[in-house]
DNA sequence: TTGTAGGCGTTATCAC
DNA sequence: GTGATAACGCCTACAA
């Protein structure tokens, strides 16, 4: 048994049956008699048959597998957003391919040709936003895919599943504003991204509702690592602000760490939110307050519209789907702070 | 271009050229006339082609792709070793298929099959360890392997690449010991996995080492989610003890959450150490001391002894790797507390 | 009820 | 230099 593949062929010179009887048999057709299926199956098993089903796909033109290209796994935002995606796929009996890009334009496109030249039967894909080559060399090639979480503000023909970022950025901010802060220091994500860009929308339009005006100084890029922690230490020294809205959780903990590192109290010296409530999959030590964007949500329709671009491929429908964003208050915006 | 996928002879007959020549000319093979080569290139990159390396490894077996089998990608400890496999992988060229087994028998057998049936190279796994079945299924087909994290500790003829656990849990138990403290709870992960056993045996002869004896009541399993929370709130309502190591990170998150909740004060009335070094990728709000086990060198090891099980197939060397762990001191067991 | 033929896209081998 | 042929493992359609 060790050593090579046992295939339809080694099973039916077992049997003194053809290939063929035993491919039917074993997917159960009723034109092979009982007996035989049952003997067939029996041997498969003894055999420890697994199926070619890559094989299989050459003929059918289908994988079950779908690529899953997104920048960083490791990140908690993507780790439960592969997750959930990997969940329902299973579901449906799909496979996924994981692709980390690293937020890099040639990474992405390497992570695109290797899931078509696999034959995956569809992408789904948060795009690193670098341009649009490698969107359009998915599209030009046929391949069904979805952007999740991003999309292209300009060019909006490529259909997506994201969640409200504009909405959320807007009721991060207010709430910051409600309980009485006036300089709020947004670290937010690298421009290029849509969802970077929506935030700051929403952060923009809670100004102008409360009649006060953005404060260029305070609105930071923190795409790099190590940015957020140079960015806070350099701000708390320089600048007057009591509250921090970040782009995701993840800079909001870094943040924080900092903060503490300073010797800065949270939330008494400064308030701080994060975006993608992470802490509602994972209990970390200092409650933060949030933005929910449902990744399961998001997930499992990225999905769906991905399986329904895969089974009617002459459907030119377009998807725009956008998750509702929610605000999660916790103790980081406790109290508040009239400056 | 949309619709169906260019193949080498869509572009053989553009060409008025054989397949083959194609396939050569695209593969950079000296026998075709430079000349061609080059215009066929051109014509493939206009055409927008990209090869089908599914059926390509119909023919030569292999396929470039290999399994990464682990209860849960959500997992920021499953997601860096995701995160380091794949970046590895991607170094020598392979791709990775990711399923998440829930820490389920049965999901680790489907995801084993559904591996097998891709035809992948071969499986990296952190197992379930609800049984040696899928294991012994992996070994019977053939298929190459390596355990990764865990290992089984009476049938050991498996490969695998796990951490010095053992080590670990003496190292944290010492600390915590050498700090003052006498009685300390260990939260630990389901006993049929190999890394609790081993943690708890350092946890042991730690004891054993300051002359003290292991108070049962002292050792729980929290496997199940909810479980943390659970426990660390009837301990402290029920029973005297200063100091928590747990099974790893999250837990210790989770615990110290609890502990926050119930207005208890880290470290002054409870130490508390992790393991897994989680904040060496992540800064999380409250530094957590740990014990590091250095994700990126398992991943990158596992992936070579992988690539060798499957480059010398005949080879019947065994692997046991176990990669260093060391204590990572920080502020949540600060101070000591003489009791 | 079972077997034969052909083809999915690619590549290795050998002939031209 | 280039083309024809067979083969990888499986499946559909049709013949026996």
């Amino acid at each position: 048994m060790e050593g090579k593949k046992i295939t339809l062929k080694d099973i039916a010179s077992r049997a003194g049956l053809s290939i063929n009887t035993i491919s039917r048999a074993l997917k159960d057709k009723e034109d092979i008699a009982p007996a035989t299926r049952e003997v067939i199956k029996r041997l498969a098993k003894e055999m420890g048959y697994v199926g070619n089903s890559a094989a299989g796909s050459l003929r059918s033109g289908h994988t079950r597998t779908i690529a899953v290209i997104v920048s960083d796994v490791a990140n908690p935002h993507f780790g439960i957003m592969v997750k959930d995606i990997e969940k329902a796929a299973r579901k449906h009996n799909y496979t996924i391919l994981v692709i980390n890009t690293e937020e890099d334009n040639e990474l992405e496109e390497r992570a695109i040709r290797t899931a078509i030249s696999k034959n995956v039967d569809g992408i789904i894909i948060c795009p690193a936003q670098c341009s649009t080559e490698n969107i359009e060399f998915m599209k030009r090639n046929g391949i069904p895919f979805v952007l999740i979480g991003r999309r292209f503000l300009e060019e909006n023909d490529y259909d997506y599943v994201i969640c409200d970022d504009e909405k959320g950025g807007y009721l991060a901010t207010k709430h910051l504003l409600d309980i009485g802060h006036k300089r709020i220091l947004f670290l937010n994500g690298p421009q290029r991204i849509s969802s970077a860009q929506e935030r700051y929308m929403g952060y923009r339009r809670a100004h102008e509702e409360a009649g006060l005006k953005v404060d260029p100084l305070l609105v930071k890029d923190v795409g790099l690592p190590g940015d957020t922690r140079r960015t806070v230490k350099m701000m708390v020294e320089n600048e007057s602000f009591t509250a921090i809205f970040a782009f995701n959780d993840v800079i909001a903990w870094e943040a924080m760490y900092v903060l503490q590192m300073m010797g800065c109290r949270i939330p008494e010296e400064y308030a701080i939110i994060g975006f993608d409530n992470i802490h509602s999959r994972m209990f970390i030590p200092f409650p933060l307050s949030s933005i929910s964007s449902s990744k399961g949500e998001m997930a499992r329709r990225a999905l769906e519209v991905l399986l329904s671009k895969i089974n009617e491929p002459g459907d030119k429908k377009s998807y725009r789907e956008v998750v509702d964003t929610t605000l999660i208050w916790r103790v980081s915006t406790l109290g508040h702070n009239e400056s």
